[in-house]
DNA sequence: AATATTTAAATCGTACACGATATTTTGTTA
DNA sequence: TAACAAAATATCGTGTACGATTTAAATATT
């Protein structure tokens, strides 16, 4: 047996499982506002901005369009975005909010400490926590085109 | 705005996306093998130990029967595995390697330093990567059903 | 200006994930 | 022991992910 092949040796296997896991345990907050994990973080980039290009939601979230455009579709045909065609430049899409997506964000509020208070008895300081983040970001800007 | 809704300081996103772009750094080593990154780890599992019943593998890594048994019957159309009915109880599956599934592990054992060669210049000292594997076990465990 | 190249999204096909439900077999209980 | 509850997989439907290709519009070349 190569030691190294051991599922337990695995750093992906363990970002693989824990992201499954921690937006499985998003779903139950978001289900009352009628998002998925992916829809949520496309709310959440509109509601820092409203009115953003594909593109710019691409980037940001580094989604391609074969993933977001989709995406994006169900989440018109849910009534919380609208897509237009760019004036400007005319291959372009810009997404923008309806009435109905802004509001989402005043019900949206609570999630965020709703999961943090699930990491309530978390060996995890505050210091423990900021490294854990920088890692991560380090691992993302390696793979990153 | 609010602030804790902002992106940049979700750390779920930034699992969702590590786990995303180092599974999409796997692919080009995987491809030759003819596997994809889940079915690689349901490789690993049976490589570790052969012939294990369906719910073993599940337990292994945390994936229920609704994504396995679809995977696994891909995989046996492959030529990698056979399922068989359990002879104790009928109720269960037995998964067992075929010739070519074996082989595959002399191909595959190069994987792991392959990825460890992206991350050459990766500012992560094995403290530090110590740590990471630690708070990813410690978020995989709270969220562990 | 006509053609070629690049760019922004969209489309298509395949493979996961996962909630919900169904199926089959085993264990339990009245 | 017949009816029932529990367990192990399997099936189904929906929503991502993502490589590959296509479409349409803008830009660059000749």
């Amino acid at each position: 047996m190569h030691e190294q092949l051991k599922l337990d040796n695995q750093l992906c296997f363990r970002l693989y499982t824990a992201s499954r896991l921690v937006t499985q345990a998003y779903r139950p907050l978001l289900e009352p506002l009628g998002l998925t994990y992916p829809q949520y973080i496309v709310m959440m980039v509109l509601w820092e901005k409203d009115n953003q290009l594909v593109g710019d939601i691409s980037r940001r979230l580094m989604l391609d369009s074969n993933t977001l455009t989709p995406l994006l579709q169900r989440m018109e045909k849910e009534g919380l975005v609208i897509r237009t065609k760019g004036i400007a430049d005319g291959r372009q899409t810009l997404v923008s909010l309806t009435k109905k997506g802004h509001a989402l964000e005043e019900q949206a509020k609570e999630v965020p400490s709703c999961m943090a208070s699930l990491w309530g008895d978390t060996p995890l300081s505050p210091d423990e926590a900021n490294r854990l983040v920088s890692n991560l970001d380090n691992i993302i800007n390696i793979h990153k085109k």
